[in-house]
Order: structure tokens, then C-alpha cells, then sequence
DNA sequence: CATGTTAGTTCATTCACCGAACCGTGATAC
DNA sequence: GTATCACGGTTCGGTGAATGAACTAACATG
């Protein structure tokens, strides 16, 4: 719980939504679910997450009804994690957040632009995009890399997927083009290799 | 801090947010700064919150620019905290975020009601006044009680006020209509009297 | 001068987060 | 077949933040 449990009289349902949304890591697990991440290995690496807490963080939103727990491999079993549309949802304040950070917290310029992918216009705030008009939702929204990723160090998967244009929701792929080497310094974690050979099968 | 400091190569400006708006209690200190509430008392009592947190938590906003401290008084030396236009533009994630928890955790039906002041109208998703068609700003928004409201309990200052039409940002009141006693039951906090000795002067 | 009000701070306890180590299951290498 | 590795966790001890109660400061009231 994020808030205690004494909320019997509580007066507003913002309240309730920060109890299901608003523990630490919660939002950030949502918005890489929104770019695509559904592995626990993925949302551990972009996000250098306890381990421990993505996977109580995890199973709360599954709980909660946002995200929806897949099985997709039976030999050894592996769960993946996608947005439930009550999920898909969270697009909106999770884009206005977002957009209000680039405002005003974003000094060497934005970081992610969020296009309509039909247009390829950039939405402008409140997912509206600039040439339909329309309100655009999280299912035809590209992310592509802005101005400020320039200097990005990190090598995580989703962090390497990211560096492209990528459609919102879109799964993030099971490798990279092979980087062969030169790779491995850094802190430790982020490896990339590995899944490649279950996926070449 | 929010998500310990090690951000150096994070990648998107949603993470800095949450630095700033992500810790416990803080989404809640602004939404109720959106509806009036001012004065450290009142925040205090309307969020059950520990003393110590919320001054922290103030401290915080102000630093970050999303709260102005304000002396209101000299006698005893007594500050209020107001939005600064950074803080306002909040509206659109907050309003997104409690419209979301209204959709989908308010199994008694909506709580709070917005609505676009001058015409009247509830407010749709990205505070779009169904009628103007415009997007509605927090200074043209009034909050009214919902059905989901019916039992609602809470004697402090800012919950009785909002059991009326309360327009955004304006201040909560000094005191309510005087409602002569009977209200001294409950767990002992949420004292209602008081700041009308200083007031009447 | 005793009491009350408001906005804090201080302090001891409790709790959540953290990182490291460990575990279970299956795949791969030898 | 056995050793090793990858993945997705769980367990556990240490640390830091949240909590609630008590205390303080500055003034007002009676």
C-alpha cells in the first residue's frame, strides 16, 4: 500500500489510484510496459530494479488489473507481463507526466518524441496530433529518440531497442543485431547476449 | 529522492518526474493545493499525514518550483503555499490520473465532479470542456461532490468545504458556517475551530 | 500569567527498499 | 550423465525513510 490502510473516509478516488499507482518504481514498470517491455529480465535490466521489488511491483499490477500475467513458453516456464486495457489507459497521465517533465525538467532538450504513426506528426500535448487533430491512443503512438538522449551510455536491450523509432506496445525483440563485442565493461549487469539462442530455434 | 540517484544515463524525463512528484504523499499535497488548500494546518488534517513528511514534502515542492511559500502574516510568523504556474500545469496528469482511479476503482459510483466553471459542462478526459470543446485550464474548473460521495464522514475543515461547489485554487475558507458542537467525537484530530478568532478581526 | 493555537522539529520505533546470495527449472556444453 | 549456465524468482540481513508522539518557538487570548 502506498498511503496506509486508513482510508475508510476518504474523499476522493485520486487517493485510491496513488495506492494502486503510486509506490515507488510503479509508474516507471507501467511506461516501459508501454514501450513494449513485457520480461521480467527486460523491466529488471532498463530499469535496475531490485529484483525483489519489480517482482512485488509486478504482481500488484496484475492484482490491481493494469497489467495481465501471459504464460509464453512452457519448457521452462516463462510469464511475460502486457498491459490490460485498463492499462492502456494510464496512456494519458502517463503521457502528460511525461510531457510535463520535458518541460520543465529536461535541460539538454527532450528525450523521447512521441509521434502518431500514422502522420508521423509529433503529439502535442494531450496526445493530440498535430495534423489529424485527433486524440491519438498509446496503440498508434511511436516513440522515437528526441535531442536530449544524445549522450545515452546504457546498454540494455530496451535502452539499444530504443535508440530506433519503435511503435508503442510493440514487444521488444529477443536480441539486438550483434554487437560482437566490446561491451562487457560498465557496471555489470546489462547483458545482452542469451536469448538468442532459444530464439534461433 | 524518489528512485536513489543513480541516473545518470536514465533515458527518459519521466523518471526526473517522479524524482520531483513521485514520493509518497506528494501527488496528494498537490491536488489538494489545486483545490485551495494553503496552510500547512489544513493540509495536515485534510491528508492525515504525519507533520514531519508534510514539511518535508513542502520544503521539497518549493524547491523544486512547484509550490511558492508565501508569508501571509507577520505576527506569528505564518507562510501558505501556492502554485506557481509550473505547479498549475500539473492539472492535465493529476485530472488524467483521477479521472483513470474515478473509471476504475470508485465502485460507488464518481466522487468529484469537475466541470468547465463558465459553462457548466463535466469535464472529459485532457480537461476538455464537452460543451467550449476547449481544453478547460485548472483556473476555469469547479469540483462538486458525486454520488460516490454520499457517506462521507470527514469532519476537517477542507472536506466540509468541498461538500460544496468549490472553485479551483480558491482559497479554503477560514472557517465554516459555524456549526455549534457535536463534532468532537472521532479519533481525536480534525478540530474544525479555531482560526475564526483571528479571522473576525 | 496560564492556556491555547499554529507550524514546525526531534526522537524512537516500524516498515519498506536495497543488494547479495540462494533456489528451481530447464537448456547447453563436455 | 554431469557440470555449467540462463532465467525468474525468493530469502535474508542491513539501511534509510515513514510514522506518531512529544517537544519547541512565537505569538494571542483571557
Amino acid at each position: 500500500m502506498a498511503l496506509g490502510k486508513n482510508y475508510d473516509g476518504q474523499d476522493c478516488s485520486f487517493a485510491k489510484t496513488l495506492e494502486v499507482l503510486g509506490e515507488r518504481w510503479t509508474l516507471l514498470v507501467i511506461r516501459d510496459a508501454m514501450c513494449g517491455v513485457r520480461r521480467f529480465g527486460d523491466f529488471q535490466a532498463h530499469l535496475d530494479i531490485p529484483k525483489a521489488v519489480l517482482s512485488q511491483r509486478l504482481s500488484a499490477l496484475v492484482e490491481a488489473g493494469v497489467l495481465e500475467r501471459r504464460r509464453y513458453q512452457d519448457a521452462p516456464p516463462r510469464d511475460e507481463y502486457v498491459l490490460t486495457p485498463m492499462g492502456r489507459e494510464l496512456w494519458v497521465p502517463v503521457l502528460a507526466l511525461a510531457q510535463w517533465g520535458e518541460r520543465h525538467l529536461a535541460a539538454n532538450g527532450h528525450r523521447r518524441l512521441y509521434h502518431h504513426v500514422t502522420c508521423g506528426s509529433l503529439l502535442e500535448p494531450y496526445s493530440i496530433c498535430g495534423t489529424c487533430g485527433r486524440s491519438v491512443p498509446l496503440e498508434e503512438v511511436e516513440v522515437r529518440p528526441g535531442p536530449g538522449l544524445r549522450d545515452d551510455a546504457r546498454t540494455d536491450l530496451v535502452s539499444l531497442t530504443l535508440r530506433s523509432p519503435h511503435r508503442m506496445l510493440a514487444p521488444i525483440p529477443d536480441k539486438m543485431g550483434e554487437t560482437p563485442e566490446g561491451r562487457s565493461h560498465e557496471l555489470g549487469g546489462n547483458r545482452v547476449r542469451g536469448r538468442a539462442a532459444r530464439a534461433a530455434r
